[in-house]
DNA sequence: TCTGGGGTCCTAGGACCC
DNA sequence: TCTGGGGTCCTAGGACCC
């Protein structure tokens, strides 16, 4: 989707279509409304506080903001943005919808995320681009947005194909576009190559997809694992056998909040042990409304100077109720050197399985069978 | 007053077992 | 006085993605 979250809030105000708009922010607030009926929208030059830009309309990046910049550096930028604070329950509503309309067409789908899906167009009859066409078509029906479309023979081109012409695009790309298309881009936009693989690269000369293809094994795994090193050279090749996964179990599930001002261990101690609370309360929540358990607690700190510090205790039992997870949770803070005021805390459960099923009967129910004695 | 929140996967070391 | 080889589970951190 393009935009997501900004292309759904300007179905709502549609009056802001062609500004720079900008989402984001913890303590964005909604535009209020004046005595004739005209909206009073927030300008990110006026925002204080923490929190960063989840999604920027075309005109806002213009200006040079970016999903994941800070909105105290937005603001220098882009002061006269317009600045929404984020909606998920109704990106969720629109996320739903784009997908239904999708899967009417291309039942095969795999979920990337609220705004992103890959879709296995192997055993359709229509071509390609009559296919994109009229996916593009039905996600407009459903949602009055658009997307862009990117049709490949795997994953790892598609999804390079489909940023190749954004917004409302269709790309096509075939085995032997990739000499001409795809190695002149930087290695940057494979997905699974990021900031920091793309300097170690940068440092060895290596920047264009091209380049990195053309790089022997032996040089890259002197540098990376043996195991990504293979993939590097895989993926510059332009292969990739990876299946479009179309169910998926959650392997771990997180509630975790940045504060508005760093809390203090002592001094804050009451109000850091109401955000736990809250924290495994809402974790307990999400658990109760996907009916699982885990068994693995986890707790998340991040100190002032960005330090992040993690702790996890498996349990011998799953458990999905607030008091348990927050037991769990507490015995694994006490082991985390606190001695910096913290800036986020968040709580974690894995080992997910689901209470009574067979995974739960596989864990608990204990089997021996001692073949020597 | 730089730097959100929800995820997945990989690596590497240590405990422990046969 | 020198200590194998295989396996699983647990833990902590980090890269990466949307």
């Amino acid at each position: 989707m393009d935009a997501f979250y900004a292309s759904v809030e300007l179905l709502r105000y549609p009056e802001l279509r062609g500004l720079p708009v900008v989402i984001g922010g913890r303590s964005a607030t909604r535009p209020g409304v004046a005595p004739d009926g005209t909206r009073l929208y927030s300008r990110v030059g006026d925002y204080v506080g923490r929190g960063v830009i989840t999604t920027a309309t075309y005109e806002a990046r213009a200006l040079g903001v970016h999903s994941a910049m800070g909105l105290m550096k937005a603001a220098r930028l882009a002061p006269d943005a317009i600045l929404l604070p984020a909606d998920f329950t109704e990106y969720r509503l629109y996320s739903r919808r784009f997908k239904e309309a999708v899967a009417q067409i291309a039942p095969r789908m795999e979920d990337r995320g609220i705004d992103e899906i890959y879709l296995d167009l192997t055993d359709l009859e229509q071509d390609s681009l009559s296919l994109a066409r009229a996916l593009k078509a039905a996600v407009r029906e459903a949602t009055g947005l658009s997307c862009s479309i990117g049709v490949a023979p795997n994953k790892l081109l598609s999804k390079i194909a489909s940023d190749l012409d954004k917004p409302d695009g269709i790309t096509l790309i075939g085995e032997g576009d990739l000499q001409a298309r795809i190695w002149p881009l930087p290695v940057g936009r494979i997905n699974g190559i990021g900031p920091k693989a793309q300097a170690r690269l940068g440092e060895m000369g290596i920047h264009s997809i091209g380049e990195l293809a053309g790089t022997p094994l032996g040089v890259l795994a002197a540098q990376f694992s043996e195991r990504y090193a293979h993939w590097l050279l895989e993926v510059a090749h332009g292969r990739d056998e990876r299946p479009v996964v179309v169910e998926s179990t959650p392997k771990s599930v997180s509630r975790e909040t940045t504060f508005e001002r760093d809390l203090h261990v002592r001094r804050d101690r009451v109000v850091l042990g109401q955000i736990l609370d809250g924290l495994c309360e809402r974790l307990a929540d999400d658990l109760g409304r996907k009916t699982l358990a885990g068994r693995t607690i986890g707790v998340k700190v991040r100190f002032d100077d960005f330090r992040t510090v993690t702790r996890v205790l498996t349990l011998p039992q799953a458990v999905a109720d607030a008091r348990a997870i927050r037991q769990a949770a507490g015995l694994c803070l006490k082991r985390i050197p606190l001695e910096r005021r913290l800036r986020l805390l968040g709580v974690r459960v894995e080992a997910l399985v689901l209470p009574g099923g067979a995974d739960e009967a596989l864990a608990t129910d204990e089997v021996q069978l001692d073949l020597f004695s």
